[in-house]
RNA sequence: CGGGGCGUAGCGCAGCUUGGUAGCGCGCCUGCUUUGGGAGCAGGAUGUCGGGUGUUCAAAUCACCCCGCCCCGACCA
């Protein structure tokens, strides 16, 4: 490709409404524009990447043994129907109306198309398992699109599904996907790591995130220094304390004080001149319409996921202040486990807590020197709080540690929640009917070459690694009215091309500086630079992007070193 | 949806407090010079000041309403 001819706008001022590094670049650099909140145009450059991106993600789908499809965007509520999404899945569903009045979406996700397509067409086992796969453009309705792509309404998704005839092999469809990702991710120069992610009411450790490490990350990540423990925030466990390591300390006799408008924990400490340490937090849920006490200790926080999923109910909120009253008997701020008239549920780190500061389940009263067994009793405990750097690893033992990342990809063992719901079934050789056993697969595209930028690059611009990178190289006469220079860069540039190697030839009259400004930015890992001085020793400079190092070549093995270079990438 | 901020030329911004000719830098066009890290000089083009309504002799500027965008909280690839 000619520079000259390329339609590839960059920037030299930084646009004020992008806040981070791979959206500021992605302006700068010609990749993209913006059209609406949250959805973008790709220019030429920045779709080049897209397609690399798509291209190693579908040569890896392909080795897996899924097969490419492509499913319609626009989708009709029927499905959404059956499923039950139509009404769970909220505004973040795109509802539009056709001429006739007929609701549709634009899909989001598509386990209802691929659960209604497969259900027609595999009726027996021996048809099974199938993994099925696209790379299509998705619309999600976003409460906040921000980043760019990084999170955008409109985006391109690679979305697999696969359907099993046993347990066993569903598994076996999840480990497959599950190494096809870390290839991918791989290829792709990230670093990354998955992690175990909250799989709702499926169970088990059957999902997991890939997350590219990047302190711009919207998630937290934790994992364990000692051991390959790593989940994410939501997910995380804290280990079950060890029992009979209570301190000697006699029980105080409880005692009920004035606390006149202290509420909050740190009101609390400052009143009474204890540490968060000492308190005991009680919150008042709503689970499924009923009551539940929850107790912290002060210093920690509930994990709702974690608490949504020991308690298996379908919706979870911290309750209202009328039924703070009605459980409690006092207004919000001041609830404590003594006298509670609801379930009680303690998270571990009250294991071993005594003489503990809680609510008086009256207005403006706290109690001091509450104890467990003595003065109410806690039935159940749980693992509820959220983790925090330097908790215990649930695995090892060793100290946890909390990183940010970016969510690329997420595989997800399903069951049958939609085989069920929209009824897939097929026989089995047992000649039952049975519901087909689903996992889905997804990686965000456009959402992993801003992880990449986010990840590699400077001052000057991007830093791409060579597979996803838009051309390999860049030839960058430093005057094109030379004719020695000009001769020698175009015979270069159609040497590469014959070679197969991508390559971008900076053919504008511009000076040198600028061309050197825009190469940095746009980030091709290898600069060809050629100018009189070297021409007349007959050697031309070859940069690297990455390291910044030159190197000096001879005219005559310029084309051969590239070619190495690339092939051994 | 709640809280905060912004909207003036393609991009980055000033002007608004205290109403009166719409400006600066970059970019763009023409010419000459220049040519190894975003050149110099000379000339030039470009704006419904986000939209609407109101106040006023007069509104980018004041008031009200609407729209869009960005940032912080609940969602997700």
């Amino acid at each position: 490709m000619r520079y000259s001819e390329m339609f590839l706008p960059t920037m030299k001022e930084t646009p004020s409404d992008a806040e981070i590094a791979s959206h500021q670049l992605m302006l700068r650099a010609g990749m993209i524009r913006k059209l609406a909140g949250g959805i973008y145009s790709y220019l030429p450059l920045g779709y080049r990447v897209i397609r690399k991106v798509e291209n190693i993600v579908r040569e890896e789908m392909n080795r897996a043994g899924a097969q490419e499809v492509f499913m319609p965007a626009v989708q009709p509520a029927e499905l959404w129907m059956e499923s039950g999404r139509w009404a769970m899945y909220g505004k973040e569903l795109l509802r539009v109306k056709d001429r006739h009045n007929r609701d549709y979406c634009i899909g989001p996700t598509h386990e209802e198309v691929i659960t209604a397509l497969v259900r027609d067409e595999i009726q027996t086992y021996r048809q099974l398992p199938r993994n099925l796969y696209q790379i299509q453009t998705k619309f999600r309705d976003e409460i906040r699109p921000r980043f760019g792509t990084m999170r955008s309404r409109e985006f391109g998704m690679k979305d697999a599904y696969s359907f099993d005839a046993t347990e066993q092999g569903a598994e076996e469809s999840y480990r497959k996907m599950f190494d096809a990702y870390n290839r991918i991710f791989l290829r792709c120069g990230l670093h990354f790591r998955p992690v175990e992610a909250d799989s709702g009411n499926i169970g088990g450790s059957f999902s997991h995130e890939f997350m590219v490490t990047a302190d711009s990350g919207e998630d937290a990540i934790v994992h364990c220094a000692s051991c390959s423990y790593a989940a994410n925030l939501e997910k995380a466990e804290y280990p079950r304390p060890e029992e009979g390591k209570e301190t000697d300390a006699p029980l105080l006799t409880l005692e009920k004080v004035h606390t006149p408008d202290v509420r909050t924990i740190e009101e609390v400490c400052a009143f009474l001149d204890v540490l968060p340490g000492d308190v005991v937090k009680t919150m008042i849920f709503m689970s499924d319409e009923k009551p539940v006490a929850v107790l912290v200790r002060g210093d920690e926080e509930i994990n709702e996921i974690k608490l949504k999923n020991y308690l298996a109910c379908d919706s979870l909120e911290l309750a209202m202040d009328e039924t703070i009253l009605k459980v409690t008997g006092s207004p919000r701020g001041f609830a404590g486990p003594t006298g509670i008239k609801c379930r009680i549920i303690a998270d571990y780190s009250l294991i071993g807590m005594k003489n503990f500061v809680v609510g008086a389940n009256q207005e403006d009263h706290h109690i001091k020197n509450c104890n467990n067994e003595r003065d109410f009793k806690i039935s159940e405990y749980a693992d509820l709080k959220i983790v925090r750097e330097g908790d215990i690893c649930p695995r090892c033992k060793g100290g946890i540690k909390i990183a940010r990342g970016i969510e690329v990809g997420h595989v997800f063992k399903l069951g049958v929640k939609y085989s069920k719901a929209m009824n897939a079934t097929f026989l089995d050789s047992d000649g039952k009917e049975k519901h087909m056993i689903m996992g889905c697969y997804g990686i965000g595209i456009g959402r992993t070459v801003a992880a990449c930028i986010e990840q590699s690059h400077d001052g000057d611009g991007i830093v791409w690694p060579i597979p996803i990178a838009p051309f390999h190289v860049i030839i960058t006469p430093v005057n094109v009215n030379d004719e020695k220079i000009l001769k020698f860069a175009e015979d270069l540039y159609r040497s590469l091309l014959e070679a197969g190697v991508e390559v971008l030839l900076d053919d504008r009259d511009e000076r040198a500086g600028v061309k050197f400004k825009d190469a940095d930015l746009i980030g091709i890992p290898l600069r060809v630079t050629i100018g009189p001085k070297g021409l007349a020793e007959g050697v031309v400079e070859i940069k690297f992007r990455g390291s910044g190092k030159i190197e000096r070549i001879p005219v005559e093995k310029v084309s051969v070193f590239i070619e190495e270079i690339i092939a051994e990438a």
